[in-house]
DNA sequence: ATAGGGTTAG
């Protein structure tokens, strides 16, 4: 599938060549806490595991006279060495290659979960000029660089990517999809959409929650959203929890109280039991609708569940 | 093993 595009009209071309990075935020201390028990790497240890690669590297068939667990050993040495290296193209050159992408997936995750985007993208390209990336490299990074990346950006990524399957793979165009809607090309998230169909892809209810969420932030998208639970409807997927988390707020933002609180009762007739977010967005609804009764009701309701309100539950009630 | 959900002002 190639997405065409509206997109790389003039008006983005100023800013193609240059990523626009946010400056790197300081490190989370919680997201530290998981790797500092493993920060100190045994060099020695390193240097055996490194050794016991290379000698199955150059004979190829002495594959099983290596112990497995060294490989994994030595990967993970490997992942830690990259993720707290000072420099980064210097610790990919001496520890990317035994890396698979998989592996390599680890240290983007870890720097998208710590804001470290300038690096992301760095591991990024060093991951894509060696073809060591798969779907989960695509979707991971779309995904952590939604605000740092331009639409054009993200079709040059996608338009690049040479392997077909990850090309035609849901959840890569889903996460552009996503990108799409948090970057308010509502318009091309929904080209997007026909064109997956058109191209035979079988949109999930991920691609329709994605969707609900742009019908949330548009003005009049409670038709659209209509017409995007009917084509769920009838590609014969079921609404689930997060779908229903979606209408409602699309319910909300377009003042159809009723309708809300239809899809909670619906919800809950189905088997779903609401979560802090479909109480909020139902609690919103009543509170934009004007029906502080119901709002009032409905906090009792879930403090008898023994739901802790949230600030958007606090936000709604003093409306 | 990847992708998806909420409020306000300016």
């Amino acid at each position: 599938m190639e997405i065409a595009s509206s997109l790389t009209s003039h008006k983005f071309h100023h800013n193609q060549t240059c990523p626009s990075l946010k400056p790197t935020p300081s490190i989370s201390c919680t997201l530290n806490n998981g790797t500092s028990k493993v920060t100190q790497i045994d060099k020695y240890e390193v240097g055996r595991a490194y050794r016991l690669i290379k000698a199955n590297h150059i004979t190829s068939n002495s594959r099983k006279y290596v112990p497995n667990s060294s490989f994994s050993k030595a990967r993970q040495l490997a992942i830690l060495d990259i993720q707290q290296a000072s420099h980064l193209e210097l610790a990919l050159s001496r520890s990317g290659e035994i890396l698979k992408a998989q592996d390599l997936n680890v240290v983007l995750r870890n720097f998208g979960n710590l804001n470290r985007l300038k690096e992301l993208s760095q591991l990024f390209n060093w991951m894509e000029q060696r073809g060591k990336t798969n779907i989960a490299t695509y979707s991971g990074y779309i995904k952590f660089m939604r605000s740092s990346l331009t639409p054009v950006q993200v079709l040059d990524i996608y338009n690049n990517i040479r392997d077909e399957s990850v090309k035609n793979n849901v959840s890569v165009c889903n996460a552009i999809l996503d990108f799409l809607i948090k970057n308010r090309k509502f318009d091309n998230s929904f080209k997007l959409f026909d064109q997956m169909k058109r191209d035979g892809l079988i949109p999930d209810t991920v691609t329709y929650s994605t969707l609900l969420a742009g019908c949330a932030k548009v003005k009049g998208g409670y038709s659209k959203a209509m017409q995007v639970v009917q084509d769920l409807k009838y590609s014969g997927l079921r609404m689930d929890g997060v779908i229903y988390g979606t209408l409602l707020s699309v319910c909300a933002s377009n003042h159809e109280c009723e309708e809300a609180e239809r899809y909670f009762n619906q919800m809950k007739c189905e088997g779903h039991t609401p979560n802090v977010f479909h109480y909020s967005s139902l609690l919103n609804a009543y509170s934009v609708g004007g029906n502080y009764k119901k709002a009032e009701e409905l906090v009792q309701e879930m403090k008898s569940v023994g739901m802790e309100l949230n600030k958007v539950c606090y936000f709604s009630h003093f409306l």
